[in-house]
DNA sequence: ACCCATAGTTCGGAACTTCGGAACTAACGG
DNA sequence: CCGTTAGTTCCGAAGTTCCGAACTATGGGT
């Protein structure tokens, strides 16, 4: 099995972490990654929502993440461990994760998914 | 002709403006757009970088600005001025859209067109 | 040592998106 | 009215994404 190949963080492109980050599922697995002390095996995020999420989708979300320098990825055994890079992107980038991260979690408030006041 | 539809900034989704600015044509339009005035013809775009855009390409990257809701498009005589949406969009999402034109700006920066220093 | 279960990857085809040339429409000037 | 300029629409080729099925890798049990 190749050994998960990660971009040096000059080789990090902005469209990249865009692209990556224009999908709101691979943007709550990211989030959720950043949130759970920075170490998230691939299968604890089966669905995101409500929605499932096929295996092969998910193993490719991991993968755009990966090679657009917002994770880091580990095999540990059998299972896959994923650390945000968020330090490394944010010395790069200043203020682009979280003006995403802020963006979804403000979105998210201000659509509930049931009714709220009807 | 059909009267150039605009989203309510409520309606405005984070994805949306992630997909159309992971683009770095589109980006750099926009960017285009804000620096000059927040007002820009769509043929005063006709290249980016060195890059010539074909006109159906540009009416489409017009296109999908405006319905992620970053500029709005008047038609003026026989042709479209563009505002930026900037501060609708900042008071939305803070900080998003200045992550996100730093970062393509800083990336421009860093890695120069010819060699720099062998 | 072997087999099984678990975790993830790869393959491949259907559905969708993007790109761009050619043809089209709309507004204005002469 | 015709020509020009500015932009849109159409449509086929090329590329991307999605997901089920088949596959590989690792570790535990017996």
């Amino acid at each position: 099995m190749r050994p998960l190949f990660h971009p040096a963080i000059e080789d990090v492109r902005p469209e990249a972490i865009l692209h990556a980050l224009a999908d709101p599922s691979r943007a709550a697995i990211f989030a959720k990654i950043m949130q759970a002390g920075c170490v998230e095996a691939c299968s604890a995020v089966s669905a995101v929502g409500d929605r499932v999420i096929p295996k092969s989708s998910l193993s490719n979300h991991f993968k755009v993440l990966r090679e657009a320098g917002l994770i880091r990825s580990e095999r540990h055994g059998v299972e896959v461990r994923n650390h945000s890079r968020w330090m490394e992107v944010e010395a790069r980038f200043p203020g682009l994760l979280a003006g995403i991260i802020n963006a979804y979690a403000s979105d998210e408030g201000s659509h509930s998914h049931a009714a709220e006041t009807p």
